[in-house]
DNA sequence: GCTATATTTCGTTATATGACGAATTATAAA
DNA sequence: TTTATAATTCGTCATATAACGAAATATAGC
């Protein structure tokens, strides 16, 4: 007999919670061919990269999203080692947004993003 | 070519609200084993009526329950015959809160609810 | 028809969430 | 070490959401 307590409740709640925000959903969809840095995503989304910050910052403890520093830059990715919970729900986004004509118009417009210097295009957004 | 709009998006959304709280994930795995009528459910949730009946509203129009009167009572079940998308994301929280701790319980207590008359169970509710 | 009752709708209130800009932190470059 | 800059944290404000009770809307039974 084991005193082991199943949470995924806690869990469900705090992906689906992560999901059910348009923004997130739209930068979560960003990342599906590769990582990309918080400038890249806040010139197609349009937000301030201190929004986008904390969205990121939803998506990575709802472990849908990781975070890794390279220099000034920070990656984010898909999770791809999640837990089975996690990896479903991507699953379901994934499956469910694929051929999406919103999701279609942004990842587009990051083609035109990731033509430009990373450099080049940070510069301008932290200038107020 | 076709002028088809994927608006898929919008209803990502709308289903990944509907699961963005902790009171709809309970009243949808209260419906595992079959369909429910609102007092039920209430009864193992410890809501008011209202605002339960909101709950289950929100579910519906996201497509993860039906609703159909039955007399007095109104039944709430799973959506069977819903769209890929809704059926995946009960796919989902199905495999996910499976076997939760606070599911297992909410699920013991419903064996005890359904024992009651409906008839006495409803009675006492709407009485302040 | 009337009465009882299961659910929904509506109005109100408290809390949660998302947006921004200013200030802060961490890294790169000069 | 000083300066520039990518990202985050913090404070504030506006909006969204969840809770309740009161009132309205069915439906069943008399």
């Amino acid at each position: 007999m084991t005193n082991y307590k199943n949470n995924n409740f806690k869990t469900a709640v705090t992906i689906a919670k992560a999901l059910a925000d348009e923004t997130r959903l739209r930068a979560l969809m960003l990342l599906a061919d590769g990582p990309l840095c918080l400038c890249q995503i806040v010139e197609i989304l349009g937000l301030a990269p201190s929004t986008l910050s904390k969205h990121m910052s939803i998506l990575q403890q709802a472990g849908l999203v990781t975070n890794r520093k390279k220099g000034r830059w920070m990656h984010f990715a898909w999770s791809g080692d999640g837990s089975p919970e996690t990896r479903q729900a991507l699953d379901w986004i994934k499956g469910t947004l694929g051929n999406d004509d919103q999701i279609g118009r942004d990842r587009q417009r990051l083609q035109e993003v990731l033509a430009i210097e990373p450099e080049q295009l940070c510069r301008k957004q932290n200038q107020n």
